[in-house]
DNA sequence: ACGCAACGTGTAACCGGTTACATGTCTCAA
DNA sequence: TTGAGACATGTAACCGGTTACACGTTGCGT
């Protein structure tokens, strides 16, 4: 028995098409008897409208597009809390496509959101501007996280990377600590760039204070390497900074394992605020990121609804959490 | 400017839309001309063929709906972590529709899938059994998660609930603890109540060994609330398990803040191995939750592939890990 | 030279909804 | 009595793809 169809519950009920889908729609101008044979109908019917033919002819999905690259465990299930609250409050379901870094699969799905999403939130911090404009579908309204190079074409919504990275580095001279280590993050990320960046134009004021910069990937065995590394090279450090708290995790381990004290002997502070960093007592900039979420996504329903088209581009605020990685054991 | 239709792309390349529609489906059949002067057409348009109206003829969408309840953390994220590693290599999306404990907007949503998803995956420990096959859209392929009572009508993949809690049992006897407290997740839960029930059917088989059990929620604040009432009662005891890692961690929240040992006063196990669970020593039951995702979701989408039926329902296995908080600390 | 099959292509129906427009009925004022 | 307007309802076109079927070419064997 295949499913019902609308046409099912017209000629059940004994009306038109057009009747059924008005009383389905809460139209107006529909009388009594005709709302309750319908209703009826599609009771003995168990009848669901079909989703996709109601997008095709409505142009209207209610769905969103949630691009993410591949996210390290609590960023990513705190983001899409986050945008998952505002959507099904707002009558939405979230279509979740990861971006696979480097696989050439993950930008065709891009792609393939044409007709499946209303819109489409976008966080590619990996990708360069040429790149990215390219696998942007073309016709859907996009906001955009975290990502560079399209502040004309897309709203675009950031953290406040510079201003977290130089509240560490502030935190951390006022310890007095003097050969620092930053652990950054990949390369070609528009976010690690950042940080590094205000990092080191805060410390280079200071004399006397050396920095040395390693590069890592965000993950938690990447902090952990850098660090046995610089240990085992003998190199002499007080202070650690990591671009994430994955990382930062990773690099209190192989502290740990060798014996440092954290944080007499070595300060440790990381990015983002995950959960797990209040347990470990680590020291971090808090991003909220699950209002990072919801507000990102408020923004492109206002514009997908109309209502009022949202700033060009906006920096989500940031603020340093001082706990026992670098204050009292 | 519209966007494109096959028909614009078909006038263009001056052809019929069949041919369009052909080249752009690998289709055998086509000359060489007409392969060319098509991706000719595409490319000048910029175009991409439209998911819902593509859905609507071919009754294929390839999304998969995910529908969780209120997750809390990580064990969100790891399973679908899992899952979409198989969806994104197998071409499929994942629709995620999270079901609020309690909000009736929250089933609707089940039934919205109906076109829009080619199968879906649904984890319900909470609902009861007409609950939820009232709410279950017909039609639409379905394994469930960890949710009793449509094992006749659904393929079922459920934790070893059984099996991990008497493990711990055992453990917590071996090393010679009497006087045991349980706290328990929601009482309507079907993976509570396994767990409970195998604990308390191990223990109970010894002579002088004590076990309360108390009722949590699965948050971390529900365990560090159960732990300090406890404390505040006086009532001696020195082992607790608790039925996943959240109310665990919470547990051990509580009991670092009364200054109680741990684990020489007092052991302390949780369930599911999170990932923070590793890096605060926390012995539990490892369920390999992003495991757990792969396998159900190729599961579900051998079924809609028609690579042969499942078994109707199958157990995943599930190991004791111990850690600092039974051991040496 | 003829018939037939294989092949490439186009036409139009179909998927399951929504909705502009036409139609029929009823009420009420002139 | 008649005509206008309000209202409930039905008919059919449309959204943008896929595909069964029909059609015209071409090449082959006899």
């Amino acid at each position: 028995m295949a499913e019902a169809t609308i046409r099912d519950v017209a000629s059940r009920a004994q009306v038109s098409v057009a009747s059924v889908s008005r009383v389905l729609n809460g139209f107006e101008k529909v009388s009594q008897q005709t709302r309750e044979r319908v209703a009826a109908a599609v009771a003995e019917l168990g009848y669901v409208p079909h989703a996709a033919a109601r997008s095709l002819s409505m142009a209207r999905t209610h769905s969103i597009g949630v691009v993410l690259p591949d996210l390290h465990g609590e960023f990513f299930s705190e983001i899409v809390r986050g945008m998952d609250r505002v959507a099904s409050e707002r009558g939405y379901l979230l279509l979740l496509a990861s971006l696979h870094v480097g696989s050439p699969l993950g930008t065709s799905a891009l792609r393939a959101l044409r007709g499946r999403v209303d819109g489409a939130m976008v966080m590619a911090p990996h990708l360069g501007e040429e790149e990215l404009a390219a696998t942007l579908p073309p016709g859907v309204p996009i906001v955009l996280l975290n990502t560079r190079g399209q502040e004309g074409r897309h709203p675009t919504i950031s953290l406040d990377n510079a201003a977290g990275a130089s509240a560490v580095a502030e935190h951390l001279l006022a310890l007095g600590r003097k050969r620092v280590i930053h652990i950054a993050g990949p390369l070609g990320n528009a976010d690690a760039q950042e940080r590094a960046q205000a990092f080191a134009a805060r410390l280079t004021q200071c004399e006397g204070v050396t920095l040395e910069t390693v590069e890592g990937d965000f993950s938690e065995q990447s902090g952990e390497a850098a660090v046995a590394t610089l240990l085992h090279s003998n190199q002499p450090f007080d202070a650690v900074f990591a671009a994430n708290d994955n990382m930062a995790i990773g690099a209190l381990q192989a502290l740990r394992q060798a014996g440092r004290q954290v944080p007499e002997a070595v300060a440790v502070a990381g990015f983002d605020d995950i959960p797990m960093a209040r347990h470990l007592g680590l020291t971090t900039v808090r991003v909220g990121i699950a209002e990072l979420g919801e507000h990102s996504l408020s923004e492109l329903l206002d514009t997908i609804e109309g209502r009022g088209a949202p700033p060009a581009s906006t920096l989500h605020p940031v603020e340093l959490v001082v706990r026992t990685t670098t204050g009292q054991p």
